[in-house]
DNA sequence: GCACTCAGGTTCGTATACAATCTTGCGTGC
DNA sequence: GCACGCAAGATTGTATACGAACCTGAGTGC
């Protein structure tokens, strides 16, 4: 079913709003990595329309800071600092938990049925090797739990730091256990199988300590932009 | 000072984050009220630029919920629903505690003079009668607060939901004690001055309780925009 | 008299044209 | 040979033009 839209351009009618979902699916998945230049007639030709659309999905993506604009320099994929890596985190520490708290005692049970496919959908990209896949995946069950929550504005809050997160794991993942998270999504299930709240707010304030842990951010290699971000390419 | 820039249009090299921050600081002060039109062609004229920068602008308010895009109706002051209001102050009552807690424990004596300051205009505003800078100023207070936790990312999420909050005051607000806040403002301000990070996040969290219960939120009728809004002009 | 239709005007949506700025590479002078 | 300056190319910033959708009100038919 992935080959039925062979080629998505120049068919689908683009908007601002979708392309920038489509350009924030792809940074999740680490198809466009950190410091990619996003030229506007690149994309403007890539999908079929105008710049006007792109500049539009471009300003959307800065406000969600995963793209970076630099004035009369162009638009480029983030790439967060240590310090923005500690702020996500911490952020989302103040918000999940809680979160996954009101989730549990409102989850349905066709809402474990989505997790439940969403954990079997992340297992099958794994073994595949779609790594990107994968990441992106997990990012998704973090999201629909705020959905779940019935919380839409900390759901969009959340949501965009799902995103960063996925920069931030791009830039300071340190090769460990590859798939310790897994588990931790499984126990969060089972939480919410049995509307454990508590259970699940205690299971998520770890799971992103775990998550916090697994990143090297005593890197003290701050400038990977400042030098023009030659070294990356 | 104020008579300097009597006409700040035409003079100022306008950009859309300017434009934006402009429109944001008269959403705050209700000098928009809630479900006004911001027509294009207006504001261009308004501000002396062309429909670019203002579109730009009006894009980036509707990212941070201030400004609902309607596809070919145009662009208007939002008119948060009572759902809304109560994910705004939830969102806030998870955000904010934690943050004045941080912010006490880094406190500094020139960051408390700007409080203290802050807490003086505010008075001033009051006995001026300019209700709406009053708030403006209150709203401030919050946003220092995040700043001086020295959490760029939360200090965003609140700044976001602060205007949001002046919206749904502009709507949801009973008349009451008018200006019992300034007295919470000022046992934060004694909290913050002994760095007493628990008792300041106490008092945060029962301050935005406060505001809570200072909102008609029972209100059923719920569509003043379904209307055609007309009844607002 | 009421409802429906349709034309006019207005406003937004998108593309494109032009101006400003930055980058890059060559040439000149010391 | 090295550094500086400048011009050509490329990319973004802004304005404007044109097409599309919507609102409004007059006119017509039932």
């Amino acid at each position: 079913m992935a080959q039925s839209d062979m080629n998505k351009f120049e068919t689908k009618h683009w908007t601002s709003d979708t392309v920038a979902a489509d350009l924030e699916h792809a940074i999740h998945e680490h198809r466009l990595p950190p410091g990619t230049k996003l030229g506007e007639d690149e994309l403007a030709e890539a999908y079929g329309i105008s710049r006007t659309i792109v500049r539009a999905a471009l300003l959307a993506l800065s406000h969600r800071r995963l793209v970076e604009l630099k004035r009369n320099r162009g638009a480029f994929v983030a790439q967060p600092t240590v310090r923005d890596a500690r702020e996500v985190f911490e952020a989302r520490a103040l918000l999940e938990p809680r979160t996954a708290h009101s989730a549990a005692e409102r989850m349905t049970d066709e809402d474990l049925a989505l997790l439940r496919s969403n954990i079997a959908s992340e297992h099958e990209a794994l073994d595949a090797g779609e790594n990107g896949r994968a990441l992106f995946l997990s990012g998704q069950f973090h999201a629909e739990i705020a959905r779940i929550a019935d919380q839409t504005t900390v759901e969009g809050f959340i949501s965009e730091l799902i995103s960063r997160s996925s920069l931030i794991i791009a830039l300071y993942w340190r090769r460990r256990a590859a798939l310790c998270e897994t588990q931790a999504h499984h126990a969060l299930l089972d939480a919410f199988a049995n509307r454990d709240g508590a259970l699940a707010e205690q299971l998520m304030k770890s799971h992103l300590l775990d998550l916090v842990a697994s990143l090297d951010l005593r890197n003290v290699t701050q400038p990977p932009t400042s030098l023009r971000e030659a070294l990356k390419r």
